[in-house]
RNA sequence: GGAGAGGUGGCAGAGUGGUCGAAUGCAACGGUUUGCUAAACCGUCGUACGGUUAAUAAACUGUACCGAGGGUUCGAAUCCCUCCCUCUCCGCCA
């Protein structure tokens, strides 16, 4: 969400916004209805005003019918008028949720990720003399997945960890959680059933709602469907770490606000039938260690913050002995509320290129407008923060690139050196 | 699942139909006093959306907001209805 203010004034900067990103909003349309709605809360406004004055008088003075009759009239056009501004407003207020922030001038415009540039490489792909399996083969063979009896449980993209699967699983999950720890980020362990507001508010609402499993007692259900309450199984961390401060106002000595999510990740998936099958690249469920910043409403500062978040990242790739690539992702890419946002895209052999492991993403106001976060500043106003996420580790989906980067000829997988405390060993051997 | 209690400003906590945006206390901020700190005293102390002047700092002004929505009334924090949420006890359960 941006500042009406801001979007009555920079009109063509946010059409532009509204097409790069390939968003479904008329904002001439919205534009009209926040002039009517002004118009009518005025009419309101001055209505409102009349009644109490009548009420002021009736109360200080004597019975006076005449009065009484007028304040009935009144009351009746404001009755008729408050209907029309209620209208008004509602349609402007959820139209208004659609409006994207501006993409950073250096994002490059495109509709999918095809447009989105490479900024650098970094470490040395695996040179195999063999022909390197999947991770599915690899898997299958050392007994730590099993996809088919997921599929059986849990149904399409459904999947078992196993034996060493899970420690590694853990492990990589476990070494990013202590990092984070170690780099000054206070840990938690958020919900995953949230409230509508927190997905409204994070801009997974209105947007991305196929994408969201709602939580739904199962008696509930059957009984009546229509009227079935229930709570929404998050996406990621970050809904809930962002709604951990909604309706907050944050001291201003207190920020930036550095927290890291452990959690599991619920996301259906139905809008890509045909994209990546098979193995543990696309799941509707999986865990990750996620990072939320929260800082003052200053571009340098995000922008600044935003890098390192990246440097983390890189961070962690390095240790874990992966080649990866950095990408800017282009405005169709991005997401409505982005202002900027880096890709990690690990190298990932079976698949003969780079799979997006990792996301960076720097959001300025546009969820802190939504999900009421303030800070007061040292000149004593409320102002908005800026909110900024990004992935420290993804597991299972960096399992992919971790078997399939280091495995040998015999189907053999070398444990990465900072993965061998956790997974007890140095190599996973095929039985 | 059963029974009950409750949702008021940053917090605590008054207020049961009429200038109530809301007493009081605490916290916060500014100031006076003080060798410093503390204490004491004085003052300030919500947010949103409009309008006017004026220009981007501000001044004045209107309206709304006491969980949300609706109703009764000339007038609602206060009465009625619906919903949401929180808490307590019991039951069930990892």
């Amino acid at each position: 969400m941006l500042d009406i203010k801001f979007i009555r004034d920079n009109k063509k900067a946010v059409d532009k916004a509204i097409l790069d990103k390939g968003i479904k909003l008329n904002l001439e349309y919205l534009l009209e209805l926040d002039t009517k709605r002004r118009t009518l809360k005025q009419e309101v406004d001055e209505l409102r005003q009349k009644r109490n004055d009548i009420a002021g008088k009736l109360k200080s003075g004597e019975k006076d019918e005449k009065l009484i009759e007028n304040g009935r009239e009144v009351k009746k056009l404001l009755t008729e008028l408050e209907e029309k501004f209620k209208n008004v407003r509602d349609e402007y207020e959820r139209l208004l949720l659609y409006v994207p922030q501006i993409p950073s001038d250096d994002t490059p415009v495109g509709k999918s990720d095809k447009a989105n540039k490479v900024l650098e490489e970094i470490g040395t792909k695996p040179n195999f003399d063999f022909n390197p399996r999947d991770h599915i083969e690899l898997g299958k063979d050392l007994n730590i997945l099993d996809l088919e009896r997921g599929v059986k449980v849990s149904g399409f993209r459904g999947y078992f960890l196993k034996n060493e699967g899970v420690m590694l699983h853990l492990g990589v999950l476990m070494y990013a959680v202590e990092k984070m720890r170690d780099k000054g980020f206070e840990l938690m362990v958020p919900p995953t059933l949230t409230k509508d507001f927190a997905l409204y508010g994070t801009g997974w609402f209105p947007f991305d709602m196929d994408n969201i499993y709602k939580a739904i007692p199962a008696g509930k259900l059957r009984l009546d469907e229509e009227k079935s309450e229930g709570t929404n199984l998050v996406g990621t961390a970050e809904v809930s770490l962002l709604g951990y401060y909604a309706d907050e106002i944050l001291d201003e000595k207190d920020l930036p606000i550095k927290v890291c999510g452990f959690s599991q990740c619920y996301r259906s998936e139905v809008g890509s039938y045909r994209k990546d099958t098979k193995g543990l690249y696309r799941i509707r469920e999986f865990a990750k260690v996620e990072q939320v910043v929260i800082c003052r409403d200053d571009d340098g500062e995000a922008d600044k913050i935003h890098e390192e978040l990246l440097g983390l990242s890189k961070e962690m790739l390095n240790d874990l002995e992966l080649p990866f690539r950095v990408v800017i992702a282009c405005t169709g890419d991005m997401g409505a509320g982005k202002h900027k946002m880096y890709d990690i895209e690990t190298w990932m052999p079976a698949r003969n290129g780079y799979g997006e492991t990792h996301s960076d993403s720097n959001l300025r106001d546009w969820q802190a407008r939504r999900m009421n976060i303030k800070y007061k500043s040292k000149d004593g106003k409320n102002r908005y923060v800026y909110t900024l996420n990004n992935t420290a580790i993804a597991s299972p989906r960096i399992l992919v690139a971790i078997l399939e980067n280091n495995q040998d000829k015999d189907g053999n997988v070398h444990v990465p050196k900072v993965l061998q405390k956790y997974v007890g060993k140095e190599v996973l051997k095929k039985a």
